[in-house]
DNA sequence: TGTTGATTGAATCGTTCGTTTGACAGCTGG
DNA sequence: CCAGCTGTCAAACGAACGATTCAATCAACA
């Protein structure tokens, strides 16, 4: 994987983040050069110079969002996994190392946390369907680690069964990043917790639940760490 | 709710028929109305002459889509809820009522499965974000009536609570719906059951055990019925 | 200070977009 | 027979799009 340089500052700099902040607000169509170049206060052709065309600077979007975000997940499973020594490492741990990352991410974005949680949702919404080849191949290799880790977690689940499972649980955090407040709206009464770190938590113990779905608990009970509710 | 009149044939269905095959394949915004006409082989101003507007044509085709299976999944709640006679509907019942109308519709559309799966994935994904204000209402209803079904069958668990796992869940169907194709290519070996109902059948197991998450078996087994694994 | 290469700026390219216009055909009821 | 409505058509509208041109400007170094 080419490692690409991230520029801390000078005019390419401003224009990715200019670009960031119109994709996660309007989405990734929606988004002409010359919104971007309004914003980062340059000049439409600054676009087509530094980065070569529309394209390329999405491309470069995208993966200054996902490439820490990725990084970070493979850390921690790496970490799991020499924590745990061979051994398979809990469910929850394992998930959890897949939605931390986000919100790691999240507090280090110029962005606003809404707004980051946004962009990320649709990105990871776009999987095989417009993702630059680069980051799809991150993804891809990082799906494979992390199906292997909780294939080992769950055994006694078919291989093919783990892979849809999974594919569901995807599914639930791509909604939850990209519509975070909509179900908070039809509680009544005052609102609930809604922090993205207690939320993802309750992600995490779904995920968990339904992966596990038809394993009998052995020895310990079923239940997750109960640290965990810590919302 | 305001009835659409949906026109059996004639040029109105041609339009929207070439615009839902066209939104299906492209995503609603990489398509022109010129795109439209072509296909459906009609002048440019056809469109603004029987829609009004290029949105409110989209507008028709995203409610011939969504009315039916919103229609549908109440039907079914309905009769699951007159069966068991003002009991709690057991889980996974409620939760098929939410997706088998997907299933159902898919094969009175004149779209492919595949290509339906994708407009309705694309559609349910755009919640409370582009969505007209008809089909969201519809949806918002719809909500509120599976939530209290849900929560009578699982009265331990906190309604907030409750209220994000269905999201997760939704995020879970739309995911499959969009990404129908993703996790079968990394099962080695021949491919295994792919078949929509199938899936769905998968959601709903893995969405009953993430609902059920810290609610303990008490009489009967935790387990689903058995005859819903016909795959 | 003069020269060179990198960057910016204003203007414009050709294309595509959604929408509108006005002429024209087909039919219907008086 | 013709006035009136419905639908279709080619043509064109203005606006916005991504991209490009080329001169002006800047910074660094000899």
């Amino acid at each position: 994987m080419r490692q690409m340089i991230l520029p801390e500052s000078g005019p390419k700099r401003k224009l990715l983040d200019a670009a960031e902040r119109l994709f996660a607000e309007r989405g990734m169509d929606a988004v002409s050069i010359r919104d971007v170049t309004d914003v980062a206060k340059a000049n439409v052709a600054a676009v087509n110079y530094h980065f070569g065309s529309r394209e390329a600077m999405m491309s470069w979007v995208m993966a200054r969002v996902v490439g820490p975000i990725h990084e970070e997940r493979l850390a921690r499973l790496d970490g799991l996994e020499r924590k745990w020594s061979g051994k398979a490492v809990p469910l929850e741990e394992i998930i959890d190392a897949i939605a931390g990352p986000v919100v790691g991410q999240a507090s280090k974005s110029g962005l606003s946390e809404s707004l980051f949680y946004k962009l990320v949702g649709r990105i990871f919404a776009q999987r095989a369907d417009g993702l630059p080849q680069e980051i799809e191949a991150q993804l891809v290799h990082e799906d494979d680690r992390f199906k292997r880790a909780v294939a080992k977690a769950l055994p006694m689940v078919a291989e093919d069964e783990l892979a849809w499972r999974m594919h569901f649980m995807r599914g639930g955090l791509i909604h939850l990043l990209t519509h975070q407040g909509l179900p908070q709206r039809q509680v009544r009464g005052r609102s609930v917790e809604t922090s993205m770190a207690g939320l993802v938590s309750r992600w995490v113990q779904f995920s968990a639940a339904g992966l596990r779905e038809g394993v009998e608990p052995l020895t310990a009970p079923k239940k997750g760490p109960q640290e965990l509710f810590d919302f």
